[in-house]
DNA sequence: ACAGTTTGCTTAATCGTTTAAATGAATTTT
DNA sequence: AAAATTCATTTAAACGATTAAGCAAACTGT
């Protein structure tokens, strides 16, 4: 069964394919169609049941609706959320969102974005990794349309929506303050990327504003591609350091599993012997003996305005730059009860 | 910055595009380009940073080395570790996914086929839901090459890729019989889905076969889509009726989270008041304050096969069907411990 | 009645590739 | 030396759509 075209219409209706495809694109009025014949048409087009072939639009105009979205892992809830986001709102509009997982890696991340830009999708919704500044400016030049989503390089000129993660972080730094805690870690990706830093330095400044010393043991920079065990070793070392911290903030969801899961095996009870706040959400932090009190992202929002701004670029590519920061939420649960003892800073 | 195509090297070249196309192709042998030429094309190639439009090279092949992946969800995280191997698999054979989700709802499901179908998707990877039948023989109708992954329908012969969920559910109720428990319910989708079918079958057969009577309020089967409500209704009931049960199995990872949030609101105590065995795998149940028995689907083997499966049968369409039934494996933890006085069937 | 306008349709180029067929020159065969 | 073969390249159609431009025929006004 060969797929029908706007040829097979045609010649049904005795017409050319000009015809046909005013008519079938609601053209017919500036095109000045025979009412009689546009009739005829729309109904052998819906007889054979037609359904023009995507590519060939897409290689006369141009336009392929279809964005790419480029993440660090789809199996990773945080970013399958998103994405489900993404497709969801894309659609809305009819675009077609094709994924690509990078692995926090910029050379794989190079791939994606080749691949993507060969099969010519319109535009880019970027989760950026470590050292893929070179894209993003490559993609300035190329004036391909993008926008940063959940990270962004603040020397880089870019649209981008993110969170304010130092402004979470800070938040959440104080409310384990607030709950009696003094001393606190944070457990952080070793890495230059803003997002990150930006979730240390909140965190510092919270310990700052309140005049609590912070100690460099507290502060614990694992690598992504060893995080299994770097996590262990950074938490044996935050527990026999001098100043043992009594809390901690995990930067990341993934963090945050492995830390808990070690924290399990060494049977440390949440939050008496370590009270915990995180980043990242999903269905553990509810289920957890203890639930994790965690920074909640506007995922939702994110996803909807990254796909938006994008949008807006493709229909009008003269659009101003697009930048906005989104708040996060602490949500407070178990893992950071106050303390029956209330220590002073 | 326009694009470059084969016209921009075929100009710097002084050659015809033909040329063009055959050297970048590895055609030079069989069309006998000379040498030299041959040489300086891929050097200008190389100088204007060529990339093919894929687009036009599908629209002249009808290949468009992308394949539709239709999932439920890409946000349960079944689905979403589904998707990633998938598109690892897709990415070493050089195809590209575009995965849709319908939320198990049938009408979205055509949507999403229709529209990759439009986008010239060589093949499909589908998860079906219910009552999408006839999607599938619309699919044989066609022609269009798709393997059903997860699920598939007995009455319809497909290619398929899924797990053999009644000896899954089997030696979950084994399991938990040899462990003590006699009282045993489940809880699954109200489906006539076929890999639902079988769970439930399984469980039956588990107690059938150990003698024990099965009881019409062990068995509680909640709408997808009032989940939510319903798991605890059901749960309720479970607790409330005659032969109140000392376990239960989940059918699914949804209704496993949705089961454990009200049971903690209950303050049930797992596996003492409630032994629990989970289809479906995620952090969730290793960091449970009592780690979950689960049964693991061999995910990584189901996303590979459907691939290698799909893409067989791209390349020869006269290739035989191919139908495999995986077995998953029971991981034994703390929620369904054996218990201490051990009561015999 | 004739120029000018409007109407309703067709023609043909175009997007970027691929590839069968054609072409003409050089080389080999007889 | 003519015929046949080989070699290296070009031409042009095709994939399926869009759309500017062209062209009769019918209609308008004077």
């Amino acid at each position: 069964m060969k797929k029908v075209s706007l040829k097979d219409i045609a010649q049904q209706a005795g017409v050319s394919t000009a015809l046909v495809s005013y008519v079938l694109n609601g053209k017919e009025k500036e095109t000045r169609v025979g009412e009689a014949i546009a009739h005829k048409i729309r109904q052998i087009a819906k007889d054979l049941n037609y359904q023009p072939n995507h590519l060939a639009k897409s290689l006369r105009s141009g336009k392929t609706h279809t964005i790419g979205l480029i993440i660090a892992d789809i199996s990773n809830p945080f970013f399958a959320n998103i994405a489900r986001v993404v497709e969801d709102e894309a659609k809305k509009n009819g675009y077609t969102v094709i994924i690509g997982s990078c692995d926090e890696h910029a050379e794989k991340s190079w791939d994606l974005l080749n691949v993507l830009i060969n099969r010519q999708v319109d535009g880019f919704i970027i989760v950026s990794c470590e050292g893929s500044e070179n894209q993003v400016h490559y993609l300035k030049e190329r004036n391909i349309p993008f926008v940063l989503l959940d990270r962004h390089f603040p020397e880089i000129q870019t649209d981008f929506v993110a969170t304010n993660n130092y402004k979470a972080s800070y938040d959440a730094g104080i409310h384990l303050i607030k709950s009696g805690y003094s001393k606190i870690g944070i457990m952080a990706y070793k890495s230059n990327m803003y997002h990150m830093e930006e979730r240390v330095r909140g965190y510092k400044h919270a310990l700052r504003d309140n005049n609590i010393e912070f100690h460099e043991s507290w502060l614990k920079e694992v690598h992504f591609e060893a995080m299994d065990s770097e996590v262990k070793t950074a938490i044996d070392e935050i527990l026999s350091a001098e100043h043992r911290v009594e809390a901690i903030i995990f930067a990341t969801y993934g963090l945050a599993i492995n830390g808990l899961k070690y924290i399990n095996e060494l049977r440390l009870k949440v939050p008496s012997d370590m009270a915990i706040v995180s980043f990242g959400q999903a269905e553990v932090f509810d289920l957890y003996y203890c639930p994790i009190t965690y920074v909640r992202q506007p995922l939702e929002m994110l996803g909807k305005t990254s796909v938006e701004y994008l949008l807006k670029k493709l229909k009008n590519p003269e659009e101003g730059m697009k930048q906005i920061l989104m708040e996060a939420k602490l949500i407070a649960r178990e893992s950071s009860k106050a303390r029956t003892v209330q220590v002073g800073g």
